[in-house]
DNA sequence: TTCTGCTATGCAACTCGTTGCATAGCAACC
DNA sequence: GGTTGCTATGCAACGAGTTGCATAGCAGAA
């Protein structure tokens, strides 16, 4: 499980609340780990118990109070551990792939349906892409001077970039397959 | 859920036992979809309850018998009912993403060890790729002239492919910014 | 002043997925 | 005859992830 690991390099990144934590894993992080707030907080509860974060409440005005959690040198530990551990194959779960080949067993209408839903989707990622780009430019306006943090953290963001645009291609050519059956 | 939707597709492609499925999880459709076979047997225990799939008991010899499952009408509209949802986005979870983002908080000999597993890794990718184009040139050798099944297990084998080589080329930027920093 | 909406945290129940184990038929090899 | 290895099926326990719900502070608008 990497939720935890994924949880410490934010936190080392950037201390912040469960409430935060969750609106990362929305945006940046959810690029490469999904997260709702409940598992969130659930998973933070159990690593304050082991010592891994610590907590401080911190007052906020026109807001309610929260909860920041930082890393402790035992949290760290437990993240150079994982990261020395060997790197396990994903687990691929892709059901738009699921659907275009179960397509061949639909009919003619249902098929018309997909493509509206393919093409919604892809719309989607196109957006998505949009905002990577916007973001690399925000984020990493200068590609030389930067610190290892940031260079990695760029790299991840290529990825991310590279993966939609492979996918917007792809769609691009599912479409194109689907319509020759319509 | 979809891993019982992946199974009536794999199914109706070509009727088999939970041994089958498992060992087509393992190889095709592993690509965009993963299970183990205990998984397999104990959804398709459910789905012959619900009377989505038939079995039948298949005498080998020279092997144990097997149970043969084939997809029933009530399990096609189940299938097609669900090709006429809304796609929905994927859950995301790379491991090797969160491991080089926390790279950053790592020592140089600890970054050295994760270059190594990432060359591990790419490695085991580019085995898959060529795995994949094997496969193509295999199972598709002729583009034009073939049934809307084969061109759509094509154009999803075609994901996989792009997939992979994406991978690769990202693999490869990582590698040189971990490199940087030891 | 009530309603909407965002910040902030959490419980409970459930389903999905993983891991470890167990059983059994049959073939081939040593 | 024993061992190894592949085919074939399954249970039980656990851990991970999802869904629905609940609570509460505070701001701003209607």
């Amino acid at each position: 499980m990497a939720l935890e690991h994924a949880i410490l390099v934010s936190l080392l990144e950037q201390p912040g609340s469960g409430y935060e934590l969750a609106r990362r894993f929305e945006r940046s992080i959810g690029r490469f780990w999904t997260a709702t707030h409940q598992q969130i907080y659930r998973v933070l509860k159990r690593m304050e118990a082991e010592g891994w974060v610590t907590a401080v409440d911190v007052e906020q005005d026109g807001r309610p109070d929260k909860r920041e959690f930082s890393v402790s040198a035992p949290g760290r530990d437990v993240l150079t551990g994982w990261l020395h551990e060997p790197v396990q194959p994903e687990a691929v779960r892709h059901d738009l792939a699921v659907k275009v080949r179960g397509a061949a067993f639909d009919d003619a209408a249902g098929r018309a349906a997909l493509i509206g839903e393919v093409e919604r989707y892809r719309a989607g990622h196109e957006e998505l892409l949009a905002r990577y780009l916007a973001g690399e430019k925000r984020d990493f306006p200068d590609p030389g001077a930067s610190t290892t943090g940031e260079r990695l953290q760029h790299v991840v963001l290529r990825g991310g970039i590279a993966y939609e645009r492979m996918l917007l291609d792809w769609l691009t050519e599912v479409l194109i397959e689907l319509r020759k059956e319509s």
